[in-house]
DNA sequence: TTGTACGCGTTATCAC
DNA sequence: GTGATAACGCGTACAA
């Protein structure tokens, strides 16, 4: 038996006013509510609907709107839970506006496209707007030249020198509490394993940290950082750096700038047959679902993913209802509250 | 001073054809490669683009083309990394297309959208082609319709009722050896947690642990088998009901169908002071980036998520380019390989 | 209340 | 080689 070959083609406005014996703006009108029209030819027209089974094309629509009901979402990897949570939010947000989520992961692993080729791949759409995590390879001017498009909200990362409206959370606090914290459990010999330097959040994190060590006493500029790239591997690789030395010299405690790097830390510590935290204690920042789990239960800053997402989202809409034009003045969202997660992975110093 | 209301509008070809004094077609036939064009002509067209910023407007495209240079991708929840990671290799995929993709995910916390009205928005944007992880709540139906609008893949699920072209892994093989290797530990009281029994992964699965047990001269039937949702917390909630019972008749080993799960079965015979591997045994299946360094390290089953989203990926667009209609005519891809990863989370049954 | 005609930005067909 | 011109599907003034 042949089977037919599908046309791939869909009815179109034309067909259903034929087939509802009416004209086109008809249907338009009965479709968008946006011309009286008598009952009795409007449940014609939405019986024509239902069995030539109509879907407005939006490729037409966006013609004459020109803008698609369409976001953009930029995300470095999703590899990194903490960012698939933020993502989840937005996307959450977007699905309750009956709006579509384009997605970029533009630094994943066996990445192709420039932050360049994102950005003109997300103009070629028309896009309403996009929400923004920018990431190390991030290339500013691209970033700025969507806005050209609708408004871009950043999320979760910053980009202090272009003034865009983002939603983040109170990095520097949480990271202040965080080393507050350990240093109140009494160690002395601390090393930071930081994130990347060319990004806000670490940035944040590393003058949070150092925010405590002053106001302890200790002086920022004597505790060793490292700069890790927020990957669990970067974690392994500079707790060896920083535990590779005589005992006496060694740090009694991993302060990591996310659960990722803390990870990869306590990985290697008990490779090394280092006792997480009898020998040496490990803090995160991120709170990921899996910290809860480790063992030991990681000790960490707890940052709001989803409602990040969900909110940057809303702002993204906010923006795109009230015509901003996403230079700023669009209402701002203060820092949302961070908060730190007292569990196991660090005690008391191991005594000399 | 009053900061002029951004036009929100873009260059055209018309302008770009104005711009460099000539015709609309010349442009396109640049833009295109798609007719001759005298060398210094070309050079103003392309200086004029340049110029002017020109970015070709898809919409108009794909009212031409009759659809989208755009793919869906339907995912349940993206708080499942393993998911994460398969998104993120589809995506990749895309990308090395210069196609974009609309993400999904109907299943997220706080959902909202049926799997019909996840169709309809997809459907309305025309899109080439869809990647779809089917999820418990998925409607065949639903995906089935999608088929109307062009190929669509399925990805690490397969709805065998309705014979669409799948990238799946070896879930039966992988099942089957994992619990071959719990048997050949010695145990003999093992209890299943498994997953959705709607869902073709979590059959696979089951499947192949009773063909060990069978194998092994185990009466499948006497192995208890509790049915989760794949989610961490049921993989708690289910351990409790195993394990608390008297302990000559408790489980020595808990075979979950999922890492998520046995993370959550771990924290539960960690908070009763249980200690694995001594005291229970427990496995899982995925093998998550975070298994590895649990403690004890997660003995589990690894699937290659992220080549499972890229092939999913490169078939859906062979599947486009090749104009084949989606009804499993287009090629079919053999299930990736799994393999079985001992690590430190199962040892000999104790002592009675 | 309903129908006609035009424009949105692009590609393709046809004359020149 | 190059340039008019007609679709593509939809929304909407404007006319009936």
């Amino acid at each position: 038996m042949t089977d037919e070959q599908p046309r791939r083609t869909w009815a179109t406005m034309k067909d259903v006013a034929r087939h509802a014996g009416v004209s086109l703006s008809t249907v338009s009108y009965v479709l968008n509510d946006s011309g009286p029209v008598a009952a009795p030819r409007r449940e014609r027209v939405l019986e024509a609907v239902r069995v030539l089974g109509y879907t407005p094309n939006e490729a037409g629509r966006s013609l004459k709107r020109r803008a698609m009901s369409t976001v953009g979402m930029v995300v470095p990897e999703l590899s990194n839970p903490y960012f698939a949570l933020v993502v989840e939010g937005v996307e959450r947000a977007a699905s309750g506006r009956d709006a579509l989520l384009v997605l970029c992961a533009p630094e994943a692993e066996g990445a192709t496209g420039s932050a360049e080729t994102v950005a003109r791949l997300l103009r070629s759409r028309r896009l309403s707007g996009v929400v923004y995590i920018t990431g190390t390879t991030t290339d500013p001017e691209a970033v700025a030249s969507l806005t050209s498009l609708g408004p871009v909200v950043l999320v979760d990362e910053q980009l202090p020198a272009l003034n865009l409206p983002a939603v983040v959370s109170d990095n520097r606090k949480g990271a202040r509490e965080m080393a507050a914290h350990v240093l109140a459990r009494g160690h002395t010999r601390v090393a930071v394993i930081g994130g990347p330097s060319n990004l806000w959040t670490a940035q944040q994190r590393l003058a949070g940290y150092r925010d405590a060590f002053a106001a302890a006493g200790l002086d920022p500029q004597r505790v060793p950082v490292l700069e890790g790239d927020y990957r669990e591997r970067s974690g392994s690789v500079l707790a060896r750096k920083l535990l590779d030395v005589p005992a006496d010299r060694r740090p009694t405690v991993l302060i990591c700038a996310n659960d990722l790097m803390a990870i990869g830390a306590l990985d290697y510590a008990r490779n090394v047959g280092l006792t997480v935290p009898d020998d040496l204690g490990v803090v995160g920042f991120d709170d990921l679902p899996f910290s809860r789990v480790l063992t030991p239960r990681l000790t960490t800053v707890r940052q709001p993913a989803h409602d990040l997402g969900r909110r940057a989202g809303e702002l993204l809409f906010a923006a795109i209802d009230g015509g901003s034009t996403g230079n700023g003045i669009m209402e701002t969202v203060p820092p949302l509250d961070t908060e730190v997660q007292i569990r196991d992975s660090v005690g008391a110093p191991p005594p000399v």
